[in-house]
DNA sequence: CAGATTTGTGAATATTATTCTAAAATAGGT
DNA sequence: ACCTATTTTAGAATAATATTCACAAATCTG
C-alpha cells in the first residue's frame, strides 16, 4: 500500500535516471544499455512503481501549442488553521493549477498558474479563486520568461 | 527549424491528452482508444514530436525515495541588465534548480529548487549561489508540505 | 473541379513485452 | 562458515506491439 522501505541501489538509480530523461525508453533499450536480461529490467521496474519511487509517466506539452502562455504564481493568505489545508484541495482541483504549496511564514499557500493570457489570469482570479471561501488576500507574480521548467531529480552516481 | 506553424485537431489533442497521463501507453493501445490504426497514431504521435508540441516524456521519481525532502522557492535579485539572462543561464545549469524564472516588477529571478533538507539549501546557497557574480541579494520561502504538483495543461474538448 | 499533398488503412515483418522455470545470488540465523 | 529461505536474474517461448510500405481516401489549393 503506502510508499514501503526504499532501498535503490545503482542498478535502480540507473533506470531512474533513463526514465526520467526519457520515459518510453522500452525494456529491451534500458536492459542492453545495463547489460541485463528484458525480464530483470521488466520485474525492476514494476517494483519501482509498486514502491512508488516512479509516480508517474508524463508527457510534458508545450504551453504555446496549447495556448497557454502565461505562468504566474500567487501567494494566498487564508484563513485555514494551521495543519487543516481547506482551501488547499479546492486550489488543487482547478485544472490551471498545477501545483500548490503550503509555504512557511505566510501562512498561505504558493500556487502555480497557467493561463493563456492576462485576461485568462483576470478571468480565474475573478471568477474561480474569487469564490472560494477562506481566501483573504493574493499576490501574483508574473512569469515574463521561464529560462528552465523540469521536474528532475538529481541522481545519486556510483561514485559520488 | 524551431516550432512550426501549430494546428492541432482534437484527434491530436486526444492523443496529448492519453500522453499527458500516462506517456508509456503504447501505440496500440492509443489507436485501439481512438477506432484507429496504430501506423496512423505513429505517424501523428512522430509529428507531434517534430512539431515540438510534445517535448519529452519523463517519468516523475517520487523526491522523498531520492531523500530529496525540501523544496524551496528562492527570489534572487541580479544585476542583470533588463533582457539579459546571464545569472539566469547560471543557475539553469544546477541540477538542484528544477525551474528558473525571469519574473516581472523585482528585477529579478525566482527559482525552484530541491535539496535534502535545509543543510542541503544553506549548502547551496552558501558554495553554489554565493559563488555567482551578479546575485544581489535572495529571499527563500520554504515548503512546507505540497499538495499538488504536476505539469498537466488544460486540453481542448470537443465540446468546449 | 483537377492536381497535389496529406493522412489513413491494412498487411507483412521486425522488434519488443511478458510469462515462466530453473539457476544464481543474497540475506539471515545458528 | 554453513544451511535455508528469499530475492533476483537469465533464458527460452509466446503474445503483443512497433514499424514499414504500398495504395486508397481524404483534404487542400488554385
Amino acid at each position: 500500500m503506502g510508499k514501503l522501505e526504499i532501498s535503490l541501489d545503482h542498478i535502480d538509480y540507473h533506470i531512474l535516471r533513463i526514465m526520467q530523461n526519457n520515459a518510453r525508453t522500452n525494456n529491451a533499450d534500458i536492459a542492453r544499455e545495463l547489460g541485463m536480461a528484458p525480464s530483470a529490467i521488466l520485474e525492476r521496474v514494476k517494483k519501482l512503481e509498486q514502491k512508488e519511487v516512479i509516480l508517474q509517466y508524463n508527457a510534458k506539452i508545450n504551453p504555446v501549442a496549447l495556448d497557454q502562455n502565461l505562468l504566474s504564481f500567487i501567494f494566498i493568505k487564508t484563513s485555514d488553521i494551521i495543519g487543516e489545508q481547506g482551501v488547499a484541495y479546492l486550489l488543487a482541483e482547478i485544472p490551471e493549477v498545477q501545483e500548490v504549496h503550503d509555504i512557511a511564514g505566510d501562512d498561505g499557500y504558493l500556487i502555480k498558474v497557467r493561463t493563456s493570457d492576462a485576461a485568462g489570469l483576470v478571468d480565474l482570479m475573478r471568477n474561480t479563486l474569487g469564490k472560494i471561501e477562506g481566501i483573504i488576500s493574493t499576490r501574483t507574480t508574473i512569469v515574463l520568461e521561464t529560462v528552465k521548467e523540469e521536474q528532475k531529480l538529481v541522481i545519486p552516481t556510483p561514485t559520488a
